[in-house]
DNA sequence: GGGTATTTGTATGGGACCCTGACATTTCCC
DNA sequence: GGGAAATGTCAGGGTCCCATACAAATACCC
């Protein structure tokens, strides 16, 4: 039973921490920002937002843009502020089911050095992976230290704890061995989440999260899972073990789920469904039938066509439960929905507003993710960006 | 499409309200403590600790109890802190289908005073309520000035700008007019908010919600209402349009619902559903059942007993949604559910267990509110008492 | 081209607050 | 009754923000 943290009293050695993070973020929401831009949106004078940025310029982690000359606008033109190539570099772990990619992100969102070693993620051990892992990053880790490694890992995390509870896809992930070895091998600190999570704040730091308060990044394929940005925050619950989205019950008296429970998300939404219903219709391809694969047929096949609306329907009765019980509005669709093009968003779109109660519904906004494939990577040095800058206290 | 709220940089002033909050909150949760108990569970030097509370002492909100002798314990004793009698004291509002209640409610959760005014909220328009209210609160309204007005609207509320956006049962609340009138003529500020969320406040200032850092508190009955509190803070959205568990789809082929989906939770587990169910049964006295009047059946005739059992399996099916999506154990049950016992108790938590994950099942505990009645009236107190003190930053 | 208004960024003094360390007070234990 | 232990308070030092003033850079107007 989690009881209530102990209460942070705030010092005046904490606000110019606190301040630091917020001005960050400050920028991080809004873009390149002048002083002064940032002391209007904060409504403090100059001179405070003058002395935070000095202290953030002096530790190389801002640097000041050329002024912004012809803009049009009278008076001297400010200086925009914005992360050095160097700043904020974080090594960023994500693992695929036959390789781990790790990339150096520094905090503009550049991918600055990219590598993989192959291994099956199913069947490794936690000293396979650590091996991997930490071969990996010494090999890419250039001049520049990073500030931390970032891991994405598809399973429940408890990422205050920096434990993996469970990880059906990585299994040699579960426990601390993994984190707790890469930060032997590497010297540095690790921070770990959930994939689903993770992406959401690749979203809110690069993405098409920047400046949404509130938005729902989900994760679409074999397996369903969300992220939950609520209030600019990431929601991760009393631990890390939320989000479960998929194993929310929407058919009552459904199909068994391979969790214990009947008629989850899960059972209708994910590519197992699609391509058993496609076997059953008869459809070409059906045993390896993806989104994009539906997209292509649904062009000239009226049962294809038919599918993917059901498909789309499906899609979306998951996500409506998220605008019905916590207001949420807009949606970021990572994964095998992706491929599935205008045609298929739009398609859920549609699912969702339809599911969604009146006065909310046409104010639903569901997008596919910009960052695509490399979300989960983003959000990996996004995650360590966020816990080393506490960008919430 | 709401935006990113602007930063706010905390200033050395800012410290000083900030703490004393923090301070406060610490008080409600943990209940009468001593400074140093304080610094402890802070963290902090019982000076810093020391100099906090003398501020609120000297404001009369808090006061020295007693030295807590024979204790056991070496050194000298402690003298607890607590919130005097005319601390805190708010005027409380809430509505019931033919009257409003009206009470004086201090920070300890005594009501003080307490009044009410007959009128059809179905019918009465704002310049009646405002009427009905006003003259009740100035005829308890004593020798302490009270720090403010909560109101506990039945319906969709943004409490953030202080306006009700739609309520079907006290139609007459709609807009700002209420919250506007009602202020005028008290002098006093305002404050309103969803009748669930009040609830849930009541709980977390006053009832089984201390010191629970997350929880929902759930409305049963005619109509179905969740507040959450999430980590410690009420959770309303980016706007007030959120909480709306009622209106999630469980029956995805299910009966239309009023507010035009289909299979909500509200079709299937409010009196209407029971009342139907029971008369389609032909149990005695169908028309005006409730959960009270089932428990006694129950006990007695087969067909009521396994009515309950369904009742209970309905109840469960949307709070386990917030098992697995939210990671929320703890549940607070107001309204007609209490009147079903224990019996009604154990068989809803075993129905929201038995759709909850495996591996967060067996914490879930699912409990009656022992403010009962009092909820709404307690709640909307604690909803002046959280914005005045702005207890989180 | 020169003067003025406007805007940006920086330097300085003042105030609020917390932390460290020391001290008086009160209780329990032997 | 003396020592140990715990509580609450006081003074000195440091950090940070705010208000104000000032230098620098640009656009506009004549």
């Amino acid at each position: 039973m989690p009881s209530l943290p102990p209460p942070v009293l705030l010092t005046t050695h904490l606000i110019g921490d606190v301040n630091r993070s917020r001005v960050l973020q400050a920028i991080v929401d809004h873009g390149p920002s002048s002083r002064a831009d940032l002391a209007r949106l904060a409504g403090v004078p100059r001179a405070t937002i003058g002395a935070i940025v000095q202290g953030l310029v002096d530790d190389g982690l801002l640097e000041q843009q050329e002024p912004s000359r012809g803009t049009g606008r009278v008076g001297k033109p400010g200086r925009p502020l914005w992360f050095g190539p160097q700043a904020g570099v974080a090594a960023a772990i994500s693992f695929t089911d036959a390789s781990v990619r790790v990339a150096l992100v520094n905090a503009r969102g550049d991918i600055l050095e990219e590598t993989s070693r192959v291994l099956d993620t199913a069947t490794a051990g936690s000293a396979d992976l650590v091996v991997a892992t930490a071969d990996a990053v010494a090999a890419i880790r250039g001049a520049t230290e990073p500030i931390g490694v970032g891991l994405a890992i598809p399973g429940v995390c408890d990422s205050e704890r920096g434990l993996v509870i469970a990880s059906g896809q990585v299994p040699g992930a579960g426990g601390a061995e993994l984190v707790m070895g890469v930060a032997h091998e590497t010297g540095l600190a690790v921070f770990v989440d959930n994939d689903a999570r993770v992406q959401a704040l690749g979203e809110k730091w690069f993405g098409d999260g920047r400046g949404v308060p509130t938005f729902a990044a989900v994760q679409t394929g074999h397996g369903l899972g969300v992220g939950l940005v609520l209030r600019g925050a990431l929601y991760r619950g009393d631990d890390g073990r939320v989000g479960e989205l998929g194993h929310v019950q929407v058919m009552p008296d459904g199909e068994p789920c391979r969790c214990g429970l009947t008629g989850c998300w899960e059972t209708v939404a994910t590519l197992r469904w699609l391509r058993a219903e496609a076997a059953r219709l008869g459809l070409p391809g059906a045993d390896r039938l993806d989104s994009a694969a539906l997209a292509a047929l649904a062009g000239k096949d009226e049962t294809a066509a038919e599918l993917q609306a059901v498909w789309a329907e499906h899609l979306g009765r998951g996500l409506a439960v998220l605008v019905n019980l916590l207001g949420i509005r807009r949606f970021l669709l990572h994964g095998d929905a992706v491929g599935g093009g205008e045609g298929l968003r739009a398609a859920v779109e549609d699912s969702v507003r339809g599911a969604s109660l009146g006065h909310i519904a046409h104010e639903v906004e569901l997008g596919f993710s910009s960052l695509d494939a490399d979300a989960a990577l983003l959000g990996a040095a996004g995650l360590v960006l966020s816990e080393t800058f506490r960008l919430a206290v």
